[in-house]
DNA sequence: CAACAGCCTTGACCCAGATCAAGACCAGGA
DNA sequence: TCCTGGTCTTGATCTGGGTCAAGGCTGTTG
């Protein structure tokens, strides 16, 4: 075994298996040492397809680092997105062969993954393992319902703004920041991939936010890089209630 | 025990833990006992709110007969339909102890409930139900994944016609009925309830299913009672590329 | 350097679906 | 029997966001 596939059983790495640092705490150096032989790495470049849907999948990952997105397309082109993928997120489905949707890497992306069958087996015989994707299934089933809130119910602005609020929160919790004082980030979606996103066009997307920064809301240096001087203030535009986080 | 909670070990009864039917094929008789023990039934009459948003929540159920929403509501009113729960799905989420959405009976309801805290128990000891549980939600995700893609995409025609099929697909399911034939089946939410389902007002639910009327599409007997004579012609209708059968 | 390609912005106009309003239908209660 | 309230339909009008079109900005390639 390669030495930077070694780590400690309490390590705190972000290519683990299903998040798997939060399962350490637990876990056996023997389902660790199970694992490590059965996972391996795989990269793609910003653009990149990963798996079409319908296509053959015959491993499940979590994102170790950079961004994927899962969309559907209908027949005539229309494009949503139904998946925000961000370090240490889980992609696949035991139990299912086929991808279901097409899985893109928005940014350069590296991946750990699993071949499906050897994982699967070890879901039988480590409870832990099925009970953690059960707990992130459950969370990314929350998610998906926040998220039909916005597509069913929110106007384009509060769309937006609800947008920028999910990623702000989710790259100050990466970077481990704290709450206060102004969030400053790199948008990792064009404005395209944000309309999918959020059921709009790209026009539209574009307008709200130069509308946003207009209003000070938020601050833009260059076509990407966003300053939110108070989150409050973005939040009361996205018109959520309950703030709690919302992942892909 | 009273006589009618007895049944065999593979029985088909719609009240079982998590579609406990579905497990019974590799279940114990020790296992069935216990359930048993923990399990008791909650009735609702048509209207009737079973948990509001944010209040405790300390059991875990599934539905036997009828049917329940979930909705999530923004402070002005705005409302969101995130779930609905047919016969022999799940509400409850373990590890949590208050509701995330309203829960509200649109029939009258029958539900089978297991206190949280022994259910949980079980859980760790039998990861059959573990597992049959991620099985579901992982259903229950790929759903609201197509709920997204119609919220975000489709139009109000596409998306009535996609929620006629779901009905009628699920109604076909529950009855055990062959896939060829006119489907009949009676509407089970009012029109305003269809409508806070594909993120429309009720008026223009009302006027896209007239308009479908009309073009002999479906036939309406009052206002509840449907009949599909061809059920391609619908799905057509719905722009769905994938046939997969969606859920609440 | 110019030419080009991606990405983004902004304007003008249009239309699907929201909003506002009026009434139809139907079941239950007095 | 007539009310009454809930549900549904239909019409008239309005508007948020889609569509079409014309550039602007920036980085890359020759």
């Amino acid at each position: 075994m390669p030495m930077q596939d070694m780590h400690p059983v309490h390590h705190e790495c972000g290519d683990c298996p299903i998040r798997h640092r939060a399962v350490c705490a637990r876990c056996e150096a023997d389902e660790l040492s199970r694992l490590e032989q059965i996972k391996y790495y795989r990269s793609y470049q910003a653009g990149q397809t990963v798996v079409w849907s319908g296509d053959r999948m015959d491993f499940v990952a979590s994102v170790v680092s950079g961004i994927a997105t899962l969309t559907q397309t209908m027949e005539d082109g229309r494009r949503q997105m139904v998946g925000l993928l961000l370090p240490s997120d889980f992609v696949g489905r035991p139990g299912r062969s086929t991808a279901a949707y097409d899985v893109t890497a928005t940014t350069d992306l590296v991946m750990c993954c699993f071949r499906k069958k050897p994982f699967e087996d070890m879901m039988l015989s480590t409870p832990h393992i099925g009970q953690r994707l059960l707990e992130m299934t459950l969370d990314e089933l929350d998610a998906a319902r926040e998220w039909m809130l916005l597509l069913g119910r929110k106007t384009a602005r509060e769309k937006i703004a609800s947008l920028l609020a999910i990623i702000a929160r989710r790259d100050a919790t990466l970077k481990l920041k704290a709450a206060k004082g102004p969030l400053v980030f790199d948008l990792p979606l064009t404005r395209e991939e944000m309309a999918d996103y959020l059921g709009l066009t790209l026009e539209t997307v574009s307008r709200q936010i130069s509308a946003l920064r207009r209003e000070g809301i938020i601050l833009l240096d260059g076509k990407r890089h966003v300053t939110i001087p108070d989150f409050d203030l973005l939040l009361e535009e996205a018109g959520d209630d309950s703030d709690g986080g919302v992942l892909g």
